[in-house]
DNA sequence: TGTCATATTTGACAGGCTTGCATACATTGA
DNA sequence: TCAATGTATGCAAGCCTGTCAAATATGACA
């Protein structure tokens, strides 16, 4: 190969991925890109193509990385302490950074400025890959019979859960009152059996 | 008072509104809004100051008119009942316009750009009013002994869900399935005592 | 009716940021 | 040595904000 890249790829990478986590994709602009990640604009245009396409190379990473920790959060086996475990990681990812970075996925959903098709595909994949991981979870033998409603049902609860605790995350930025909410829907999903 | 408002203030607050609701803050300029609302930009910095006291303008009356409503979706003496309306309410809300709006306060709350002080407080004291709405119903006599959990944390999971939700329909564009998942989350609030 | 003070409207401006491209330069494997 | 690729730099065209001076409209008052 001849012309060989200069900079750091996988650092580069990194970097754009936490500008975008923090700003969110609208906000970005090249310029803070090149600036984070120390290459320059040009080399990062030649590179990935536009914005668009450096954003779904760096989603990529992410979704792929996002769903095997939430995997092997899950894997506790009570359903109910596997559940609070899942919620901890994403409410754990939400809140790392200074200040706390949110949830690149929900941030890119909301975005009116992320609006191209390959983009909410991106994000429509990940939801779904979530999706059915936790209702691979809630059907297992521990599981599904201590659950109040069924476990696909239970499973859109719990995903749409996490979006919303995403934005109050947002709003309150007190992780310990995501946790209590957490809990108390899966007491509600899960009941004592007495 | 000597030398009155040229323009019809209501429709243009109105017009104004429906941009940031579509758009949201921080992807509309002054110029989206003195092209919607048929005043010049120049009158709009005249008459609110600047982008963000004409989104605190607006978004007050919003905010008025959002838990007025929420509160008669919220008055039927069935309490599931009640959660199903209040649920309809907003998915009617959020799903109405083409494209979809979305909801104004979930995206001014994920918005980086809408992070000045005063905004992110109006977004906080939407959200406090409507957490009280909730749990204040769900405290009635005919609600409080059919609650998988307390009132006050069912009230943290429904206002949590319904932001959920918001997310859910920019991503799968669908009101059924959010329907669908609001009605298993109040299976599981309020069981069948049967 | 005419004048005047005041507010609003209008159009233009400066300064900055944005994207995407184009051109010259440096590097490196063949 | 050369061809291909990445890097460095600059440019054009456009959008953004916030401001300002001039023009206009209006109610109050004589």
């Amino acid at each position: 190969m001849v012309g060989q890249r200069q900079f750091d790829e996988k650092q580069a990478l990194e970097s754009v991925r936490d500008v975008f986590w923090h700003k969110g994709y609208g906000a970005t602009s090249m310029q803070d890109l090149a600036a984070a990640s120390g290459v320059l604009r040009g080399s990062l245009y030649n590179a990935y193509g536009d914005k668009e396409a450096l954003f779904l190379r760096v989603y990529a990473d992410y979704a792929d990385q996002f769903l095997a920790d939430a995997a092997a959060a899950l894997t506790h086996p009570r359903v109910d302490q596997a559940l609070r475990d899942f919620f901890d990681f994403t409410i754990t990812s939400m809140t790392t950074g200074v200040p706390t970075r949110g949830c690149l996925t929900t941030k890119t959903a909301i975005d009116t400025k992320a609006d191209g098709e390959r983009i909410r595909a991106a994000v429509r994949g990940l939801l779904d890959d979530m999706e059915r991981l936790l209702e691979r979870r809630l059907s297992a033998d521990d599981a599904r019979p201590r659950l109040a409603v069924p476990p696909a049902e239970a499973a859109r609860v719990l995903i749409t859960m996490t979006r919303g605790i995403v934005v109050m995350e947002r709003v309150y930025q007190d992780a310990e009152r995501l946790r209590a909410t957490a809990a108390a829907l899966i007491d509600a999903l899960v009941p004592d059996m007495g």
